[in-house]
DNA sequence: ACAGCCTATCGAATCGTTTCGACCCGCGAG
DNA sequence: CTCGCGGGTCGAAACGATTCGATAGGCTGT
């Protein structure tokens, strides 16, 4: 047992051996928490360097801080999904601003846990935001409070003790629909999105809606109800343009009994509904008026701008984000209610007679 | 100093004692690892429900282990980018995938920590996937390597000694070029993706080509260029469709000495370019022939299908994940050379004489 | 010249698990 | 009857850092 070598990746130890220095005054080198003078803090690098040491174990400073600098986002269903939709994509881009300080890294998760990875119970992370409570959020809900992490809920029922993102989807649904009354339509149809994590593309019945899982689809369904509580309802798979398409033919497939407008849950869905009309022939906004929701940046649909409800979707990222970094900081969150802003474009006009 | 409360959270080491156990047992309880007799593992849970107990500390376990299930992908520039770019959302996807077996988190980080958070030297992460290898990125590759964890580098020029997913960008570009030059196509105009972080909108120069760091431009442009070695070119600030309409009008300003046919780096970008052909009265492809690259779902194209090249965007995930796994489970990783497949489409006809 | 104060450094405790070797005990084989 | 074996449990040593209180000089003010 002469030279034996040990192949292990050097510690501060190791360094601080090698510097002639405590493993204390190291660990201040490379942390800046203290003073160290000018030479001994060269003598430290030199060793490092030497030793090729990369610097602290993050895994070993997360333990003893308490903190691992991540924050997870729960996003439910497939990753790609997510990525898909406009809205969630400029709400990380929020999230990622109002986190900005914290300098955290932000941990993609599905909520879907199921048998697999026991992902959500035992990530390294420091607080949770959680995205659209399904029923399977709600599961998730309660092993993070379990964990005693703090975390945000954006748009979901949680209860009231956890601090909540929350969009006015109701009134501001109300709104659009008041928009496409006022305008005198009577025969409307409507899109909404998923209910339920089964998410097929079926008409809605009121059973379907009392078994939803997917709040602002409810929410905004019940809020264009409220102006229009017959109006027959097809949900959507998703919120896509090819989704819109699929949807919107079947909706104005019976040149007979034809809706006058279409208000839809989300800005692609009703992109793709006037897709489907162009398909048929029909002239949007003369022979049927379109709205959707969301207000996003949409392309592919020349000369119009949609009537929509414009939500603030950065800003309820970076709302989320600026409540973790509070509960992080020790101070207390508190629920913020977001609204949205009706946008009246030129894809909704008065109703033919 | 009488019943001095202590609401600090519970640890394993207090459920062990209140189950009358050693904490290693309590430990084998959680984690599965050896067998426990069922009176042992109940009389465990039962403690741990009483103190509350929600499971071992994830950062107190990765440090144990040295594992701590987490993958950060390092994306260049901004994350809403990433997530608006059809490509890297379809990469993130099949990552998610290739990646599934480990159950391991993905962590999102840009390259551009530049000044602020230390991020990418000291996440608490098992391996890295860094994604276009810009200069930045190569500085973010010394990072990692010096940290000494796996990496997979996806289209960019790491060393030999990395393991790469590449693509044949130069080859399929090449290919596209020689469809429209067997079209009888000579005055072709190019779009090229951005050159370098800066993402200016500029004509293309031999001295911004040498300067670029944007590898994926830099090859398919010279590709490209193998067939049609003086085209202009102009670069785009994005992959965007907004972009390609910007520049597309670029091109064809001058009514005078217009390109027959546009080849675009990407998808986007040809939509774009079509569009504004079709702003200023071109039809497309019997006026105007247009390219793209990718092979993305795009709509917004009427009843035309670009010609491009498609690329195995979910499939590069995919390879990079798997390579990822096999790296963290001991085997050694292999460079992985995909390669695109060309597709004619609608939108490239016969040169009009 | 002395009390007092900073500053730079050091030691040692701690963070909460996991894991490895030892140990005990009961049981089947010889 | 004894030896060996294996399942179940225990102790204690890592894992690699951070941080707090203590210590030793060097400096200022009087």
């Amino acid at each position: 047992m002469s030279s034996q070598e040990t192949p292990r990746r050097p510690t501060i130890a190791d360094v601080a051996r090698q510097a002639g220095v405590a493993t204390s005054t190291a660990s201040v080198v490379f942390s800046g928490k203290a003073n160290v003078a000018t030479a001994t803090r060269e003598r430290v690098l030199k060793a490092a360097a030497e030793l090729g040491y990369a610097g602290p174990d993050p895994r070993a400073a997360s333990l003893r801080r308490g903190r691992s600098g991540i924050v997870a986002v729960v996003l439910e269903g497939h990753l790609r999904a997510a990525f898909l939709d406009p809205v969630t994509t400029a709400m990380m881009d929020g999230l990622t601003d109002g986190l900005a300080d914290l300098s955290a890294g932000i941990l993609l998760m599905r909520d879907e846990s199921g048998e697999e990875g026991p992902a959500i119970a035992d990530a390294p992370v420091d607080a949770f935001v959680l995205i659209g409570c399904s029923g399977r959020t709600k599961a998730s809900l309660e092993v993070v409070l379990g964990r005693g992490l703090p975390v945000v809920v954006i748009e979901g029922d949680a209860g009231e003790t956890v601090p909540r993102i929350t969009l006015d989807n109701t009134e501001a649904a109300a709104q659009v629909a008041r928009h496409v009354r006022d305008l005198g339509h009577q025969d409307v149809a409507l899109v909404t999105l998923p209910l339920d994590s089964e998410r097929e593309r079926l008409p809605v019945t009121p059973e379907r809606v009392a078994n939803a899982t997917i709040d602002v689809a409810v929410h905004r369904l019940s809020g264009t109800r409220q102006v229009f509580p017959d109006a027959p309802a097809i949900s959507a798979s998703g919120s896509l343009i090819d989704e819109g398409v699929l949807v919107g033919r079947m909706l104005l497939a019976d040149a007979e009994k034809r809706p006058t407008a279409i208000i839809a849950q989300s800005d692609l869905l009703a992109v793709g509904v006037i897709r489907a009309a162009e398909e048929l022939g029909l002239r949007v906004p003369e022979d049927l008026s379109v709205a959707g929701f969301d207000g996003i940046a949409v392309d592919g649909l020349s000369d119009l701008t949609l009537t929509t409800s414009v939500q603030p979707a950065v800003e309820k990222g970076r709302a989320a984000g600026e409540q973790i970094a509070r509960m992080l900081r020790g101070e207390p969150a508190v629920t913020q209610h977001l609204t949205c802003v009706f946008r009246a474009g030129t894809t909704t006009a008065r109703a033919p007679r």
